[in-house]
DNA sequence: ACATCAAAATGAACTTCATTCATTAATAGG
DNA sequence: CCTATTAATGAATGAAGTTCATTTTGATGT
């Protein structure tokens, strides 16, 4: 299903294998913190592995798998461990802020990710895992649990989009006249969108987090 | 700032202008209906158009401008009238069912609007002045309102690429004993993935406007 | 009517990408 | 040593968006 052995493994040959799917989301997230996802193309992409472009697709399918590959590493570094020590909810709340932190820089995978089986993503996977867990013993129900997940996800997904927005995006131009309360309430917003963004996306995960408090703790299963 | 004058307006060429923002942005929408995202070019919009691709731009400057015209089209669609009969908790509610309802079919344009300043889609800008009108006469201080705004919006464009995911996004594959709760859980869940985000989706949904409520109108302001 | 001018349409060319393919080099195993 | 396999190469392909010089067209003023 996915598309070739991942190289060299066991008994394959120990030298020297140049490439391999490893060193190729190595170079493809170098490529994109120093230069953006606009200039991650699958040329640049062999240039930084000082390799012929066609020489990668012996490693990826298409380009498309190397967003997946870049995925999975970036999802690493998502920070699951408040499971372990903090009450669910709070931990719901931390996983979220890391989560989005993560992504903000990272938007172009959005529309990959969203719709990419897990199955491709061992990762994740275990994110996943460490959060259905974390619910599951905090007495939610298993379906539940993934909802919760998918719901959260959502919200981050769409709240990393926001934080990249530009400053004026709320600036009405000649359209004024069209939304003249819109217009009063986003001039009185902080001035830096980054700021403002984050202002937004914390009101909405605690009142979600709020009210998944309520449904599933506060007053009786 | 935009591109050219809208073509054909007032004293102009009564005549025919053969080509307007108008009939382009009806032409990709038809295109985008019966053969979707993938299939919309300047070439094949130009061909339901009857004319050459390069005469498309002296109408638009680019093809991002065509996903704008696109946008502001369908977001015409959003149903916002519940704001005007509705206590403002259910009307949020129904806004944003709406909304989803009107994106899952138009995922592709989620990467433009995100980042889309206002000033280019009056429609949406009239949508806002209606959310953001209903929310303070609510009693909503202004600047919430706009962030409750940024924060639906943000759970309905997610949600929006959840609705569009295959079937097996959560099989785990070969992975399974990564995450074995994980995978039971989402087994159990309802088979046709369709119906599976709508509950996530409105379980989210019910819970931040729950959060909502509780913050801006049950205690006490 | 006619000359003029600007908007709008044309077709060809350009650019950037991802992707494919035939070929070649290198290596592990028999 | 032979052979099958894996990986790298470079050239070619094809899809798309975009540009440009040129022409067409139609409204306007004389």
């Amino acid at each position: 299903m996915s598309q070739r052995t991942p190289s060299t493994r066991g008994k394959g040959r120990p030298s020297s294998p140049i490439l391999s799917r490893e060193r190729l989301s190595q170079a493809a997230i170098r490529i994109v913190e120093k230069q953006g996802y606009k200039r991650l193309t699958m040329a640049s992409l062999a240039r930084e592995l000082g390799v012929s472009a066609s020489a990668l697709y012996n490693h990826v399918a298409s380009k498309r798998d190397v967003l997946v590959l870049i995925q999975d590493r970036i999802n690493e570094q998502i920070d699951c461990s408040p499971f372990a020590t903090e009450p669910w909810d709070e931990a719901l709340r931390r996983w979220a802020l890391s989560y989005r932190q993560c992504f903000i820089q990272h938007t172009a995978l959005i529309p990959v990710m969203a719709v990419l089986p897990v199955a491709d993503s061992p990762q994740t996977l275990r994110m996943y895992e460490r959060v259905a867990r974390g619910l599951h013993e905090a007495g939610v129900d298993g379906p539940d649990a993934v909802d919760i997940i998918v719901g959260i996800e959502a919200l981050v997904f769409g709240a990393a989009y926001d934080a990249s927005a530009p400053t004026d995006i709320f600036d009405p131009g000649e359209l004024e006249e069209l939304a003249p309360n819109f217009t009063r309430f986003a001039a009185q917003r902080p001035k830096d969108p980054r700021e403002a963004a984050d202002r937004a996306f914390e009101l909405s995960l605690d009142a979600l987090i709020d009210g998944l408090r309520r449904r599933y703790t506060d007053p009786a299963g």
